[in-house]
DNA sequence: CGCAGCGTTGACAACCTTCAAATTTGGTGG
DNA sequence: CCACCAAATTTGAAGGTTGTCAACGCTGCG
C-alpha cells in the first residue's frame, strides 16, 4: 500500500521492494487516538517514536500565562521524536489536534531499522532535515511577515505538503481545527486570527471553512505568500 | 585544550583520552573570517561541515523585500550544517557577524568520525537536538512575548550557552551586534529594538554595551523572562 | 574638519490585543 | 421537527504594541 509516508519519504530516496515492505510492516499496528488528546508531556522521558498515519496532530509549549504556542503540525506520514532519545527530557509537549491513527514504534526497532536499510535511514533523515527547514520558515513568517502573508505562506506549505502525502485534492487540503487552534499556530489572538482569515477569504486568496483550506488560485496565492517550496526540498515531480 | 566545542560536547557526553585528541586533531585548521562575510547562500549546494571556534555567525533568511530574518547565531562551539550534505541545496544562507575563527571540516572527514566513535556521534547528534529546542524557544519567544521580555529570554539563553562554551565572564557575555542586527533576530524594527534595550536597561534587567550583555541580578531577569533552562539539556553542573 | 555609521528620539500611523457582546453552528434531547 | 445549549465564530470599540519616517547626536576615523 501506499501511505503517505512512503509517498513522502519517496521525495528523497528510491526505496527497494524490501524497504518498502519493512516500511508496510512497520506502520501495521495503528491505534486510534481522540481529538486534543496529550500524547507526551514537556518534561516527561522521551517515550517511543510516533508516526501520524491519519490526522492532525501538534507540538507545542504552554506558557505560565496559560496560553500556548503551536511550533510544528504533524499530518500524516510525518514523524515525532524520532531522534529525542538521546536527551533525557521532553522540552515540548505532544498531542493530538483531530482524531488520529497513531503508529508506535519501540526505539528499538527503529534503532535496528536503522542498521539494516541505509536507504530509509537516509530518508529518515532527510525528513527530520525538512521539519527543520520548516520551523524555520515558521520563524521568518513570525518575525518578518504580518498576520495575514504569515497565514497565507502557512496555507501554502500546508497545501504542499498534503499534495506530497497524497492527501490534497486539487488546490484544497483538510485542516481539522478551530481558529483557537490556528491562532496558536500564529501566535496572534483569536479574534486577529479570524479578522485575517475573513481578509484573506475577502481578497480571494484562500478560504478556511468546514476544516478544509482551498486555494481559488494557488499562483497568485504563491507570489502574494512569497511562497517558495524551495525549502520543503521535494525533489521528485508529481 | 579545552576548547568550547569540549566543553559544549561534554554536556552530554563523557569523552575517552582518544575521543578528545581526535577533536582536538580536528580543530587544529582554522581559518579568519572578517566580519558580515557570507559563508555559504541559499541556493548553494552544501559544502564542507563549518564549526565556529572564535566569533559570532549566524544563519539567516533574506526577504524580497530587502529585509532579513536571522534564525540562528552561532558562538564558539557551534556546528553549521552537519548534517545538510542530504540535501541538495541550502534553504538558508549563514553568515559571519563578527571577526570570526572557523575551522571547516571535509564531509568524508565526518562520516569516519561517525563511524570511528559512537560518543563523539552522540555528541553530535545531541548538539543538533539542542539547535532544534533552541529554534523551538525562538519560536515562543516571537510568538508569544513581546518585544521586551522575548529580547531578555533570548539573552538569557546566549547567556547560558557563552557559559558552558567557558566564554562568560560571571553575568557579562560578548555580543558584538549592531541594533540592526539584533532587530534581524528579534525580528523586530531597529527603532525598536533600540527602545527595548532602553527599557530593559532602565528596568535593571539588562544592559548591551560596547559589545557586551551584563545582567545585574540574573535570577531576577530569569524569572522576568520566564527562562527555563530546562530546553538547552545542560545536564551537567558547573 | 568632515564624513559615515551607529544610536537615539519624537510624532504619527498601522497592526494587533483585549474585552465584551452578538451571532452562528452543531449537537442533544424532547 | 423543534427547543435548547455549548462551542465556535464574528463584530465593535478602545487601548497597547510596534512600524515608519524623519531628524538629531554621538563616535571613530581618514
Amino acid at each position: 500500500m501506499i501511505t503517505p509516508l512512503i509517498r513522502k519519504l519517496s521525495q528523497a530516496v528510491d526505496f527497494s521492494d524490501d524497504d518498502l515492505a519493512t516500511l508496510t510492516r512497520l506502520t501495521s499496528r495503528q491505534r486510534t487516538v481522540g481529538p486534543r488528546t496529550a500524547l507526551i508531556h514537556e518534561g516527561d522521558r522521551p517515550g517511543p517514536v510516533r508516526l501520524i498515519m491519519k490526522g492532525l496532530a501538534c507540538r507545542y509549549q504552554s506558557l505560565p500565562d496559560g496560553s500556548r504556542q503551536i511550533v510544528a503540525l504533524l499530518i500524516p506520514g510525518d514523524f515525532c521524536d524520532l531522534h529525542v532519545a538521546i536527551l533525557d527530557r521532553m522540552d515540548h509537549s505532544l498531542g493530538t489536534l483531530s482524531n488520529c491513527d497513531i503508529v508506535e514504534i519501540p526505539r528499538a526497532a527503529v534503532l535496528s531499522l536503522i542498521e539494516t536499510s541505509p536507504s530509509i535511514t537516509r530518508a529518515l533523515w532527510w525528513a527530520t532535515l525538512v521539519d527543520e527547514a520548516i520551523l524555520r520558515n515558521w520563524l521568518v513568517n513570525k518575525g518578518r511577515r504580518q498576520a495575514d502573508l504569515q497565514l497565507l505562506n502557512l496555507f501554502c506549505e500546508l497545501l504542499c505538503r498534503y499534495e506530497v502525502a497524497g492527501l490534497a485534492q486539487g488546490d484544497t487540503f483538510p485542516l481539522p481545527l478551530t481558529q483557537e487552534e490556528l491562532s496558536d499556530v500564529m501566535g496572534v489572538s483569536v479574534v486577529h486570527a479570524n479578522r485575517t482569515l475573513n481578509s484573506l477569504r475577502e481578497a480571494g486568496l484562500v478560504t478556511f471553512e468546514k476544516g478544509s483550506v482551498t486555494f481559488p488560485d494557488r499562483a497568485r496565492a504563491y507570489e502574494v505568500a512569497e511562497f517558495d517550496p524551495t525549502y520543503l526540498h521535494l525533489t521528485r515531480r508529481r
